[in-house]
DNA sequence: AATGACTTCAACCGCCAAAGA
DNA sequence: ATCTTTGGCGGTTGAAGTCAT
């Protein structure tokens, strides 16, 4: 034991992060008593850390086989299935992910699919990008109301270029002074797919909106939890076969 | 560039169950 | 049978880093 080690001992635990030196002690504990007898390791290294602290230490830091960066796809892919089964049972979860922690599992679990209310910066995220793939579904139907608007015209022209031909063609410059213009069917049809638009939530019933208007999409500011959760289930694709609260009592 | 908000993750806390005295 | 010790687990906290305004 060296004098650092011996000056530890003379007060109490430590607690905090964790020293360079301290990992090392405890690495060389390990290499040479193997894991357990946690409590026996502050007497044999005189680390002034309990036998929790170290045991927290070697397994979710030290252990050789620990597989560092980030988690991958796969690995997400995992967690999410295993959460869907076994709920926030991580140790269980981590078992059948090598190299990863229980600590570690329950950290991403938390940060990335944590369905509670999101973060002001991440509702601005899913936001934005529910207001591009409300601009996108309405950028496709309003193109295709266009298109059909184009072959309502090419009809509505050859039937009236038929009708031109069987009348007299004294009567033609009457039909044309006398025709009331065509009821605007598209201009209806737009209408009604605004107002299906405004059951998303999204859309806030203002006049038919431009291409250019669409910034303006907005949604109140106050708690509205379900809202939030079916944003969540759009951007995420609701792939976590449920909210995870069936499984884990519902906290989340 | 400054600053406040937000995210990440290491570490701690409290509870519980198993083992042993 | 009861108490104590120990290890394991899930939940929570706080410091440091990152990002947005």
């Amino acid at each position: 034991m060296d004098a650092i080690s011996s000056l530890l001992l003379q007060e109490g635990w430590r607690k905090g992060p964790w020293t360079a030196l301290e990992d090392r002690l405890l690495t060389e504990y390990v290499q040479q008593h193997g894991e357990g007898s946690w409590n026996s390791v502050a007497k044999l290294t005189g680390l002034r850390r309990s036998g929790k602290s170290c045991r927290l230490r070697w397994v979710n830091y030290l252990r050789p086989d620990l597989k560092r960066g980030k988690i991958t796809p796969d690995e997400e892919t995992v967690i999410l299935q295993l959460h869907a089964m076994l709920g926030n049972r991580w140790s269980a979860i981590a078992r059948c992910l090598p190299g990863r922690t229980d600590n570690e599992i329950k950290n991403y679990w938390r940060t990335h699919f944590k369905k509670a209310r999101p973060s002001r910066r991440a509702r601005a995220q899913l936001l934005h990008q529910y207001q591009l793939q409300q601009q996108e579904q309405r950028r496709q139907y309003l193109q295709s109301l266009h298109l059909l608007h184009q072959q309502q015209q090419q009809q509505q022209q050859q039937l009236n270029h038929h009708l031109q031909s069987q009348q007299l063609l004294m009567m033609s410059q009457q039909q044309e002074q006398q025709s009331p213009p065509e009821p605007d069917h598209h201009q209806a049809a737009a209408m009604a797919m605004m107002n299906s638009l405004q059951g998303t939530g999204c859309y806030d019933g203002s006049p038919a909106s431009t291409a250019e208007e669409e910034h303006y999409c907005t949604l109140p500011d106050d708690d509205d939890a379900l809202l939030w959760d079916s944003l969540w289930r759009l951007v995420d694709g609701d792939g976590c076969g449920g909210d995870g609260s069936s499984a884990s009592g519902g906290e989340y």
